[in-house]
DNA sequence: GATATTGTGGACATATTAAGTCTGTAATTA
DNA sequence: TAATTACAGACTTAATATGTCCACAATATC
């Protein structure tokens, strides 16, 4: 029950495109280097984000990767279902019953979760970014 | 994110028992035949319920698990705990900065969703377990 | 147009974890 | 004592996540 390393590199290379150069194009390269990651792992995970539509790439010499316009809007939910699609955590309950109060009451706390994650924005956290903060 | 198979026969097991014969011995043979499960493996997931307190198991003819005085205010939490351990969804975050705003974003919304789980009681469901309603 | 640069796609390999089995042992009851 | 039942640990298998490699497509610069 975590979420995948790749969801962490994404969430991580949203946020970093975000506060450093959310108009300019950054290459994988950088991008890797900074979450000490091969750059070739993690241009899959990009491909994955551009795919989804929250990141625009242009290929050839100074190309790369930024942010679509609004990116303020982008929830912590839309890069995590990006990168792990949209499975619910009781979606390997067994016995089939589609009244399975434990799948429900499971179903009903992970709404909860779920919720929050939509009302976080790369905007909030941008925001919050101060010059010492680590991303 | 989702959670394990084995959490799922502990939590279906525990709901068995409360609803069927909360004070009397069930012989894991019977637990698994209902959830079409190997007995040697839902043997293992009984006995992390035995040893975290919330079944009791008694060896020899007429043996078997029942549960615990009390039973009725363990919670789906307890059980999940019991199987899973308590590692946080964000553990793998990468940058190993203790201000991760990602990471305290996401345990923000994973505490939502551990309360309600923490809120969600046996008693209850059993309580809500009609002559018709499958476990 | 040639060349260097950068992203994309797919096959492949490796690592990690989950799921499940087997066998012997300990505990309890009849 | 014999039958029954849980416990423990080593082991195997299956599934998934992580990571690599290489050929190819797209773009910019010269």
């Amino acid at each position: 029950m975590k979420l995948s390393k790749a969801t962490n590199y994404a969430l991580h290379t949203m946020l970093f495109l975000a506060v450093t150069s959310p108009h300019e194009h950054v290459g994988v390269a950088k991008l890797a280097e900074k979450q000490h990651v091969s750059p070739t792992y993690l241009s899959k995970i990009l491909t994955k984000l551009v795919k989804s539509g929250m990141v625009i790439s242009v290929s050839g010499a100074n190309g790369g990767y930024k942010l679509i316009q609004g990116w303020e809007k982008i929830s912590l939910l839309d890069v995590i279902k990006a990168i792990e699609g949209l499975s619910s955590m009781s979606d390997n309950c067994l016995n089939h019953n589609p009244n399975c109060l434990i799948q429900k009451a499971i179903e009903s706390a992970e709404n909860k979760f779920l919720n929050e994650l939509n009302q976080t924005h790369m905007g909030d956290l941008a925001n919050q970014i101060g010059e010492t903060s680590l991303i």
